[in-house]
DNA sequence: CATGGGATTGACT
DNA sequence: GTCAATCCCATGC
């Protein structure tokens, strides 16, 4: 069942911690979350800083609406608008344990290995097949869903960062990704594995 | 209307 | 490790 926009309706930060463990679904792809990032307006690496804008006015719209935007000129970055109607805030999906449709990702990405299908905010648009047409679409109504937890996901374990990829504000430890995943962007944050040796990697959370 | 800068990725040295 | 690709939009003239 999709979430409802209540429960985006709320601090940013707490939602893009509850987000994690919960399935991302387009057509026949979808993947449960293992990494978020918030972005709120009080800081200048979130887009509704600069106030509402033709680009940010989703932002501070109502919660639980999707804003799709392009990055580099190359890939679409999806996130769920967040806070109550009239606060630009939003938290960025930036990795996906992929969950159905696999193939159909593997042909989209070119790629055959699980990890790599949506290991990264614009890989798992382009498996998922998320493009800058979903922006300002309803989470909740679809085309693009976010559903509750997955089974096994309700207490994931969380590893908390610093934001990737941002000039300002480097220093919020505002990016959640959940313990042990394999599937979680690059850089990995210090400490996702615990006891990690060898680099070798543990098996998903515990569920 | 011109310009500059990205919430990235993949190829290459 | 370095670097180019390539589009949208915010800003400033």
């Amino acid at each position: 069942m999709s979430l409802p926009a209540a429960f985006y309706g709320r601090p940013v930060v707490e939602v893009a911690q509850d987000l994690v463990g919960c399935v991302l679904r387009h057509g026949e792809t979808a993947g449960v979350i293992v990494e978020t990032e918030a972005y709120h307006e009080s800081e200048p690496a979130c887009h509704a800083h600069v106030g509402r804008t033709a680009r940010t006015h989703v932002l501070f719209g109502p919660p639980g609406i999707a804003y799709v935007y392009r990055s580099y000129g190359i890939h679409a970055l999806v996130n769920a608008v967040c806070e109550p109607d009239g606060i630009g805030a939003a938290v960025l999906i930036r990795a996906l344990e992929p969950l159905d449709g696999i193939e159909v990702m593997r042909e989209r990405r070119g790629v055959l290995a699980l990890e790599r299908l949506c290991s990264g905010p614009g890989k798992l648009t382009q498996a998922l097949a998320i493009e800058l047409e979903h922006n300002a679409t309803d989470l909740e109504r679809g085309p693009v869903t976010i559903e509750e937890a997955a089974p096994g996901w309700e207490q994931v374990a969380l590893v908390p960062s610093t934001r990737v990829g941002i000039t300002k504000a480097p220093e919020l430890p505002w990016r959640f990704s959940a313990a042990g995943s394999r599937y979680v962007s690059k850089p990995w944050p210090a400490g996702l594995v615990a006891g990690r040796r060898g680099g070798r990697a543990a098996a998903r959370p515990a569920g």
